[in-house]
DNA sequence: GTGCAGATACACT
DNA sequence: GTGTATCTGCACG
């Protein structure tokens, strides 16, 4: 199963896109990565959880473009995170490539990541980045464009579940995080644990040590 | 298993 | 100017 999806396949709104996106395989060059895990986000003003729920910014411009297009972007101030755009230029709205499993290129990927057990080298949002190598360069990407970016067909292989995004009040009543039951190599992360209190604190102890200095 | 440090882009005051 | 963020790696138990 190698055949290529086409753009229509992203021509749909998220929460839809991203159950049928489970099993199909990522490839950027030579290494291809088997999604096992996503998350969808939605449209400006409707899902808090989106970077395009405030409206359109130059970092989140890729996501109101055409469908089937790479959004890459930074985070924390050390990692990236890749989305694929859903819907019609215009609207804004991505799915997250939460977690995967390598299925090509797995010496390329081990050398970029040297260390790591084959199951965590996609394991999580960011690994999966790093283990296909996107970054801002990438961000923009087509994935129909005839470059090194292709989706190709797949099918999951297991039971596909969902659940509530966690701290998102908007969408608590709609599960848009979907995986494979039982793979190994979904992410095992926590309901995103607000942790704004501890955080806070630290950056207040720090802040004052500085000024003591 | 749990807890924390890291360091940048951006929205908001 | 300030606070948060679609998180990971490492230290520790």
């Amino acid at each position: 199963m190698s055949d290529l999806l086409t753009r229509d396949f992203f021509d749909r709104p998220t929460h839809v896109v991203a159950p049928d996106l489970l099993g199909r395989i990522v490839q950027f060059g030579p290494v291809g990565v088997r999604l096992t895990e996503v998350e969808a986000y939605g449209l400006p003003g409707q899902d808090p959880a989106s970077h395009t729920y405030r409206g359109r910014t130059p970092r989140n411009a890729v996501m109101f473009g055409p469908p089937g297009f790479l959004y890459v972007y930074f985070t924390y101030g050390m990692h990236f995170c890749a989305n694929i755009v859903c819907l019609p230029e215009g609207l804004g709205s991505a799915v997250l490539l939460r977690a995967g499993e390598v299925v090509a290129g797995l010496d390329v990927a081990r050398e970029r990541r040297t260390g790591v057990k084959d199951r965590d080298l996609a394991r999580g949002p960011a690994r999966l980045a790093m283990t296909l190598a996107f970054g801002r360069a990438q961000n923009g990407l087509d994935c129909f464009g005839g470059g090194p970016l292709r989706v190709l067909a797949g099918s999951p292989g297991g039971k596909i579940m969902s659940g509530p995004r966690t701290g998102v009040s908007t969408g608590a009543d709609t599960p848009w995080r979907f995986w494979i039951d039982g793979d190994p190599t979904v992410s095992p992360y926590r309901a995103h644990v607000p942790r704004r209190n501890d955080r806070v604190l630290r950056k207040a102890v720090r802040s004052a040590e500085n000024t003591d200095l």
